[in-house]
DNA sequence: TGCATGTTTGGCATAATATGCAAATGTTAG
DNA sequence: CTAACATTTGCATATTATGCCAAACATGCA
């Protein structure tokens, strides 16, 4: 591992760090259905305004969505929609673990 | 986000998670090539034995790796390969970004 | 049996650091 | 100016990831 693929396997971390949480994962995945107001989270979760827009922040950060600001309110939108394509494969990861999850892959 | 939302994201958190680490990240791209023993890594970096083979214990609790024992080396290899194919999407990602990162993405 | 090689585990220090709430601050529309 | 929408700051808290060391375990070979 030379001093390249180092820094280039610390950015690719980061991304997937971003996703690395059940909140921000969720809030990604809802934008596939198309751009959401920061409102329509705090609506859908049960957590501060505050924490939601951090965690938004964090995935911006990251490059995953992009921001519009758009009146009063602040629309997120996926940047590169090929981050979910991917949750096929994570999701192929789970049913492979085979473990005693058999009510949580019903839902996949 | 209901219950089994929930669970279901943070099964799929955890598996990105266990990705989110440079070094894990950088293993699991080597193992694209084929399996590879636990000795292999130590040559190619600079950790400590006992370093990588915790690592590699978190890919293979996270369902990505599997293991194969033969003799006196453990071999690990990609249990679910697809995990690769996001790895295209996350460096888009980072190109996306078009930050400041122009020597890190003449490496992409 | 005993030793060398390869690997895992337990313990540990350290630092990091993520999370989510509360309060204060911005920003826009009306 | 006020209300609605959003971000930032500060903070407490707990968690916990990381990587080294030493010890234990496993396997093959002499």
């Amino acid at each position: 591992m030379n001093e390249q693929e180092k820094t280039l396997c610390e950015a690719k971390a980061a991304v997937l760090k971003a996703l690395a949480h059940p909140t921000r994962l969720w809030m990604a995945e809802q934008l596939a259905g198309g751009e959401k107001c920061v409102c329509e989270f705090v609506g859908a979760m049960d957590f501060d305004f505050s924490t939601i827009s951090k965690h938004l922040a964090v995935l911006k950060q990251a490059g995953i969505v992009e921001v519009d600001k758009r009146g009063k309110q602040v629309f997120y939108r996926l940047k590169v929609p090929c981050v979910l394509n991917f949750m096929n494969c994570v999701e192929a990861v789970i049913k492979a673990q085979g473990k005693d999850q058999a009510a949580l892959m019903r839902h996949l």
